[in-house]
Formats: structure tokens, sequence, C-alpha cells
DNA sequence: ACACTTGTCATATCTCAACTATTACAAGTA
DNA sequence: TACTTGTAATAGTTGAGATATGACAAGTGT
């Protein structure tokens, strides 16, 4: 479990956390059952407050990501998503539109934002 | 000039405002020139401080979206991108590769996933 | 049973971004 | 000259994020 903080992002630690995770387990590098880290142990490996690692535990957990007990430690869950359709198109069309907008600005055309779109999703086995 | 503040977004309302108008722009609803709201004008419409309406303004002119002067207004100004093409690239793919691990967790195959892409292109006219 | 580990909880404290309130000023407009 | 506009400065409030520390209940291993 690799996971590195950027202090100069503007992003929370314990959401740079989540992150990655969440990232590792699309790319399949955390599979179903598969141990995190403990809270002690990622705490000082990463050199922050045990708190803060347990924030970003429990949101996982809140969102079905993880499971953890307390004894035991926390383990990657089963893909298990119960938002509706409508909710989880609201939810990613918003960083889809944000990408567009940013290509706007920067000059960049539809072809090229479509490749790297194509370039993104390859990394996940979507489907 | 239409801008909704979603008090319940975790997005700060600067940030919010900023958002809105590059999107405005990005969808041809605000052109090259055009004048923008003035600072205490909106500040009334939206029923919070000017000071929050001018770090909005005074960052989009930081980002050379809009230019300003004091007494006449806030106007939009040429699209002129100044990032290198890796720095786009990279900008814009984090926004591509959080909605491909987010589609992962919520378990949106690839075809989907791509219907919405394009639904949200098509929405701004890139190139 | 016992010692240990693990996630959780509670409290207190600190910092910083965001926002508000208010006043003043320089540049442009009519 | 009177007015509008963006900008600046100062002071205050609020809340999120993070830290420090200690305790507790649930699970593990012997």
């Amino acid at each position: 479990m690799q996971i590195k903080i950027d202090n100069a992002s503007d992003r929370p630690v314990y959401q740079q956390i989540i992150d990655q995770v969440k990232r590792d387990i699309a790319l399949g590098r955390l599979g179903k059952d598969e141990k995190l880290p403990t809270v002690r142990q990622l705490a000082g490996q990463l050199a922050i407050n045990p708190n803060t690692i347990a924030k970003a535990y429990q949101q996982m957990e809140r969102e079905g990501i993880i499971t953890t007990r307390p004894g035991s430690g926390a383990f990657v869950a089963n893909l298990d998503s119960d938002l509706s359709s409508s909710v989880k198109k609201k939810l990613i069309s918003e960083d889809l539109e944000r990408a567009a907008v940013d290509a706007f600005h920067m000059q960049i055309d539809g072809q090229t934002l479509l490749k790297w779109f194509n370039e993104a999703i390859e990394k996940f086995n979507l489907k």
C-alpha cells in the first residue's frame, strides 16, 4: 500500500488518502477482502495524526468502499453501488463537464480531448 | 448573467462564481468583450459580500478569463491560454481520471461513460 | 484467562481559508 | 464635478482540517 501525500495540494490529506485507495481498487492493485494498513501503521508511515487516517477510513466505510472491524483491521469491500442511475450520472457528469469547460478555455479541440479520455479509461478496465 | 449559489455545496462561493462564468463563456452565453455585472450589483443580487465577488473577479483576471478596469467594469477577455501542452493535459486528465475512478466504483460500464462524455462535450462546441 | 492489536470515540487546541463588515481610494464615466 | 467601478486595508466570525492525548470495546493469538 503505497500512499503519497502532497502537502502542496489544496486537497485535504484525508481526501487524498480516499482518492488513492479508490484509485488503487479501480486499477486492480487492491482486490476484494484485501487488508489495508492499520490506522496507526499508516499514520506512522505518513507521519500524520492517526485521527486523520481514521477519518478517511470512516468515510470510505460510509461509502461502502471498505469494511472495518475493531481488532481486525480494514478490508476492501464488495463493489456495491446503491445510488440511482440519475444520481450517478449527475455526479460523473460534473467531472466530465468540468473537463470540457477547462478544455474550451485551454483551446483543446474535441479530438484531443477524446484521445485523453480514452487514455484515462484504458487504465481502468471498465466493464 | 444568471448565477446561482448552492450553500450546501462544499465548493466555496467565489469558486462557484468562477465556475459558472467560465461555463457560460464555454457555452457561448457570454461573448468576448461582453460586460459582467458590477461587483456591487452581483453582491446585492446574490446577497453576499462584495469582497467575495471581487475575489472571484480578481482570480479570473489573473487566469486571463476577463479584464477589469476601475470605473468601467469587468469584461470577457480573449481566449488565450499560455499553458504548455503537458500542463494542460495533466490538469484535464485529473478530471477525466476522477470520472473514470468514480465510474468504476459506481459500476458504470465504459460504453455508458463514453455516452455521457459525448453528451458533455456536445454542450460546448469544442473546435 | 490474558496480553495485544485494532478501529472508534472524546476532548482540547491550533491553524487557515472563506466570508462578512466597513471604510477609503484611484481610475474611469457622464 | 458628481457618480460609478474595481481595488485595498483592516478587523472580526465561522468552520474545516489537522494535531495531541487518552480511553474504550471488539477482535486476535497464545
